[in-house]
DNA sequence: CGACCAATTTGGTCAGACCAATATGGTCAG
DNA sequence: CTGACCATATTGGTCTGACCAAATTGGTCG
């Protein structure tokens, strides 16, 4: 698996220490020759991956020293490597995750009804329908027929900087939720609310349709929650450190 | 105005360079030693440079040529360089950031509510109050306050992922909205919604509180963009090249 | 006209060097 | 003994020039 060049390798097993806490924040780095020398490498590269760690907002690069930053001052691309690490409890960020995602989709939802014209509105219709039937399906297709329905949502309100937030908390999530969260029992997890949704669209009704959509994100993180309560017992409060550390 | 390194300034201009749309996606940059040459420098820099870049989401590198994104590939963190270059329009896209902002502090204020003691529901009051009065005070007050607000709640509901998208679309968006757009009369834009607000808040209605905050934001929305219609008649369509290819 | 192959280009890596800004530790005055 | 101060060592910032492997490119051959 050397499909990954040398500055990848070096930049996840930093970035993993970084963020499992072995630097506090504000503490220094090892310098740039000391960390060349520890990977056995150039300057050269070890510069390269100190430029990536510094875009990804958990460290800061300085005449004198590198410098770890606290948590909070990372950029959204952490959540991933945040999530593989396992550093966070899954359940509760996952649940966290459902919550904004809602809050998003409902603004999308709004935000694309003010706007839509008769075909649009159709094309939406047709789409939460699909929605609804997917929900007799396996779960893949549930969430491809999301995604679906964000894009179109999208592609109707151009917001941009919404679009930029999906695409941001998409990317890290993908590979991480789906796979390992595929139980067959979260059935219609309020179907009863995406009809509502479905006829709240049909009455151009913006707030109706981004309340349902806030409901029925309720109702999944709800039920999820359920579950993951059941079938884990008990993880350990792994780096209660870094994750504790706002104020 | 030395005190930016050389890869700084080298990153600043490619940047501007490709968000100008000077180089469609999918198209070639030119390569590293092209590069290095164009810029007088060496090839180590333009690598820090390229890697930059590259962590933004708006070029992907490999060999063979670093290539350049489309736009909606691309990280929040462009968002401030777009607004700082005028490539998109800053009325539309402040009031998409008012319309995501609002979605935010509403799932925020819900989730915190669900969660608040007494003694935070006190914390809050107080904060809604003084936003109220600070309405009456410049807006740069108001704003402040705002933030307070934002981390309070976010010290309650301790969304990890909610506080990283509010941190930054915060620092996109720093500098950029605040000086430019303060006119005066934008005054108690719906102090009626904050004391709606307010009532949700003390009946511990979070579904109350994160409607009162959609509404007030939504006023905001058609308050400033009321305001800047009159007063920029007229703005270039710049760019539309680069923010008209979502599909 | 299309498939294939070789030369060129491109990114990936490497070694070693000098400069300017910072941090560090020791010294000296109070 | 404590604090301010300064020289030195350390650190990041920049530079040069080179080799390798993979992708691109353009020409050639079927």
């Amino acid at each position: 698996m050397a499909t990954v060049s040398k500055v990848e390798e070096i930049t996840a097993i930093l970035r993993t220490e970084i963020l499992r806490g072995q630097y506090r924040p504000g503490e220094r780095l090892p310098s740039e020759r000391d960390l060349s020398a520890r990977f056995e490498t150039n300057r050269g590269a070890i510069r390269e991956v100190v430029k990536k760690l510094e875009q990804l907002g958990i460290i800061a690069v300085a005449p004198g020293g590198v410098r770890v930053l606290p948590l909070e001052e990372a950029t959204l691309e952490v959540l991933g490597y945040l999530l593989e690490l396992g550093e966070v409890h899954r359940p509760e960020l996952i649940g966290q995750m459902l919550d904004v995602l809602g809050a998003m989709t409902s603004l999308s939802i709004r935000s694309a009804l003010a706007k839509a014209t008769d075909n649009e509105i159709e094309d939406i219709t047709l789409i939460v329908h699909a929605l609804i039937a997917a929900h007799d399906k396996d779960d893949s297709a549930v969430h491809e027929v999301w995604i679906q329905l964000s894009e179109k949502l999208i592609s109707i309100h151009r917001n941009l900087i919404l679009r930029l937030v999906a695409n941001g908390l998409r990317a890290q999530f993908i590979g991480q939720v789906q796979t390992e969260i595929e139980p067959e029992k979260i059935r219609n997890p309020g179907s009863q609310h995406l009809i509502e949704l479905l006829h709240a669209i049909q009455d151009h009704n913006g707030e109706a349709a981004a309340s349902a959509v806030i409901r029925h994100f309720q109702t999944m993180k709800r039920e999820l929650l359920a579950l993951t309560a059941t079938q884990t017992p008990s993880q350990p409060e792994l780096s209660q450190n870094r994750s504790a550390d706002y104020a």
